[in-house]
DNA sequence: TTGTATGCGTTATCAG
DNA sequence: CTGATAACGCATACAA
């Protein structure tokens, strides 16, 4: 591996006027740069980034904290998009990216702020964590950048990037409204997630504008789990069977309603409505295919690159995104017999 | 950002000893080790793994290379279930990983062996690239230690995991055949993935072995689209209304004939058997279920991060992996009518 | 058992 | 325009 060391010798020059030259300074005479660039050419030359970050306290390296990258997120696509624009943008910004995986017995051993100092990381993108996540305290606690994903949070190096969860709610209620349903019912995910707590707000501020009651019971909670949200369905329509529509928290969600519905011999949308959230692949694959609010996963990942770069190099005094979503009109939602 | 040498003076030692008490290390004074621990602690240090990289020449980092990180690869979650897979057992076995996108721009400034010599990781893992791909040569040229997926390449420095895609097919094919199918058609992929040709030779040597012809042209390339596919699998069924199966190399394939099929008239299973590959989510989701051959993707991943991380230990000689798959009987297979 | 000195590859300071 | 020299944080050979 050659050094800028080899360089310098062969060229006959000193060290600084290789690294000067290399790095694009004007003082260094035009003939020297040549000849010093043939060289490091001729010996296939690269620097090393280690011995740069360590003299200049710069790794340029920003890590990426997904608290569930495992199997199963994967019918959910979420992870993955978003972390394709995290990539895309850091990759743009001439970031690297470093993957902290944190299964959950390491974490015992290692904290997420040690793992960031070791790797000396400039800051930290997190995804998928919870509100109540006790690493999540000790990130904003340690006074690394951090931006994070779907978690309201603000601080001088803390910033988020999400979707107007109460408005994508209140989308998908008034859509159902428009169409005539007055029992609509939700299948909400747990409070732990921030977004839950706003798609729930939604719901009920669309209720409350259309002069529509609002009943606690008309509530379940499917914890985002596809057959949880089957059984809660089952209860939830045996016991009330009036209603006509049901808006849940997810597009998993929505799947195991649209099984509950077979189970109880219920035609969709003939004679229930159901309305997803998230847009995952498998939506527009459904029997029917989902009516369902789209959050551009991609652009999340990508707007939360940027944030966390341009919050490094001090350029901005943002510390929130929020993006819009989109309802995407299916097959699942018709107004009621 | 303490240091050692922070350390050190607050311990009233030299920074040899504080490297050689946090390390762990033999030769040093319980008593002293005690003393030094509880500075480290109480000053929150963690070890610059920077400096520490850079002293022992060892980052202990692997590259993931991942050719296509992008949007696209959304509907198949291969790449993604892959990559925890590789992130599991590379934390297993204490590798971080870094990762490198390849957006094409970028690729022509700088090539993917610089890219990982400026950032000394120690291996690579490469996923979805093509056997063409010219940057592949490159880092098999760069003595890097790599391992593929996918792509059935051997050599020093070099090893691949992948299913046996022969077999793989085989399994499909016979299936058919025991149902009672003698006209199978083919929808391969491109020929520029190894995987289409080793699934091609699985169908011809299961034709083979039950006494069936070859025909050519039973043989369409639907390049792994889904859209190709159907406008394909329609020719194919135009042209040869005989046909009463086909086995395709890839899930998404398989969507695309069976719209080809819908937009036939001709239905699935009783008209027209369809076995597709890999086993991605949506293929449980497909009307019908479709019958498939199952690869454990998340496997590929972990053996790829294993076998590389044993390459760099120099545990083994081993430099490739082959990895069972399974058959998956659903309801897009039935005798012929 | 502990400390001194040196080096890893790079950039930065300052003098020539 | 160029070159010594120090420094980044750490590990290690060698000496004490």
């Amino acid at each position: 591996m050659a050094t800028i060391k080899d360089i310098a010798k062969m060229a006959g020059v000193s060290v600084t006027t290789v690294s000067r030259a290399l790095n694009g300074y004007s003082d260094v005479n035009p003939k020297t740069r040549d000849r010093i660039k043939k060289v490091a050419e001729q010996l296939n030359y690269s620097p090393n980034a280690l011995a740069r970050s360590l003299v200049m306290s710069k790794s340029h390296t920003i890590g990426l904290l997904v608290s569930e990258l495992n199997r199963s997120g994967a019918k959910d696509m979420f992870t993955y998009e978003v972390m394709c624009g995290i990539n895309d943008a850091a990759s743009d910004e001439n970031y690297d990216l470093i993957l902290f995986s944190t299964n959950p017995v390491k974490q015992e051993q290692k904290s997420y702020s040690q793992l960031c100092r070791e790797r000396q990381v400039e800051g930290v993108i997190m995804q998928g964590i919870k509100t109540d996540d006790p690493y999540l305290e000790e990130v904003i606690e340690s006074n690394i950048p951090c931006v994070l994903v779907d978690v309201e949070l603000e601080g001088d190096n803390v910033g988020y990037v999400s979707t107007d969860n109460v408005f994508g709610a209140q989308m998908a209620m008034r859509h159902l409204i428009n169409l005539g349903h007055e029992n609509i019912a939700m299948m909400n995910g747990h409070n732990q997630a921030r977004v839950s707590q706003r798609r729930l707000e939604g719901y009920v501020k669309a209720l409350e504008e259309a002069g529509l009651p609002v009943y606690d019971h008309y509530v379940a909670e499917g914890d985002y789990l596809e057959p949880k949200a089957e059984t809660e369905a089952v209860k939830l329509l045996t016991d009330q069977p009036e209603i006509t529509a049901i808006f849940c928290a997810s597009d998993l969600m929505a799947l195991g309603v649209l099984r509950a519905a077979e189970r109880l011999g219920r035609k969709i949308p003939e004679e229930l409505s159901v309305v997803g959230y998230d847009d995952i692949v498998l939506a527009q694959y459904a029997h029917p295919p989902l009516t369902t609010v789209a959050q551009d996963k991609y652009q999340i990942g990508y707007e939360s690159a940027r944030l966390l770069t341009a919050m490094l190099q001090q350029k901005t005094k943002k510390r929130k995104v929020i993006l819009d979503n989109q309802l995407i009109v299916r097959g699942s939602t018709a107004p009621p017999k």
